[in-house]
DNA sequence: GTCTATAATTTGATAGAC
DNA sequence: GTCTATCAAATTATAGAC
């Protein structure tokens, strides 16, 4: 958790990188455009990143660092496990709606098979501790209620399916809004995940 | 529905852009590489399809076309909408589990901010025929059975919200069936999605 | 329909000066 | 850290012969 891990125009870079990796995918990332964008030469960002493969995973590493710490913890006590995945839901439409663009790892996902290994592997990781933040996030309520005993195995085996699917879900709608430019798509799932959510804890 | 739209070399083209594009996405496709594919040279591809937008469109439109006659009617009386959206889901664990590629139009559509106008529109009429088809599915059971007066505008509209909400964890799960490299996300979908479907009716 | 040849551009990456 | 200069390779696309 190391602040300043990146200089100012190494941060720069990412972020140049990251706004057109999530509008086109790996490929749409060149060095020229990216130097364009920061204000210096193209070798001058190979200074910084000089690989392309390093450079996407930098981009992914980061992306997911900041989309858990905006998560906050997944076990806070204060919330259940609604508010929790209302929560993630908010995350996504922002990033849809405000932002303007879909979410990293729904964009290179879906290229997964022609990504650099070490790209593949941030993205895979990404995956994995969104799925786990919200199996724990699914999780925690009912530890926090009524029995005491904290959860089962196959408490948890439920949490991470659900988790799977919702992270699915927040990632698929994201693609349909796109293709149809109506973010309805993204809203209108909120309450069909939340349902599940409900019927879990029955 | 002209047969034979295509010539047969053409069509192996086509085969191979599809393959690719599935893969990595447009950019992944290059003539070069399609030309030794089906054993010609890079301009006799070009005497084929002129432009690469147009090849684009092309491979989503026979895609399109493809989907929806492995599909068939979507108001077959012989079915109940559980038995359709189990078809739809069975086309699309066929694609990722036997074909070993996900859905085109899911990596294309998570592209579309960057893709050329004329791919875009046929990724998004793509999405509009899925999500028709099936808000169709799930209304055609209702309307076959007791209250003979068809369906309601309303019941159209929450039949649309539906079927988007269907197609959209459709392409989402393949995501993340990818990135985990474990089709289980994508057959683990099904039964939620029958979930839906079933409380739909009630 | 397919070929050779070629054009014009873009790409990721490196060497070396300042 | 940033620059100029340069490279080798790949890209889409066209012209014209067969």
């Amino acid at each position: 958790m190391a602040e300043q891990q990146y200089s100012a125009k190494a941060n720069e870079i990412l972020n140049a990188a990251e706004l057109r990796m999530r509008q086109g995918g790996f490929d749409a990332v060149s060095y020229r455009d990216l130097a364009a964008a920061v204000g210096i030469k193209a070798s001058s960002v190979h200074y910084h990143f000089p690989q392309k493969a390093d450079l996407g995973r930098a981009v992914v590493e980061r992306y997911t660092a900041k989309l858990l710490a905006f998560l906050g913890q997944a076990d806070d006590p204060a919330d259940s496990a609604e508010t929790r995945v209302q929560k993630l839901c908010a995350a996504y439409q922002h990033a849809l709606i405000h932002e303007e663009v879909p979410c990293l790892c729904c964009v290179l996902g879906a290229e997964s098979l022609d990504l650099p290994p070490v790209v593949c592997q941030a993205v895979g990781k990404f995956f994995e501790q969104m799925i786990h933040w919200t199996a724990t996030a699914l999780l925690a309520n009912s530890e926090a209620s009524g029995n005491g005993a904290g959860s089962s195995p196959s408490d948890r085996q439920a949490a991470e399916v659900l988790a799977r699917h919702i992270i699915s879900t927040l990632q698929g709608t994201m693609i349909t809004a796109l293709t149809l430019q109506d973010t309805k798509v993204l809203t209108d799932a909120e309450p069909f995940l939340l349902r599940l959510v409900r019927a879990k804890d029955v």
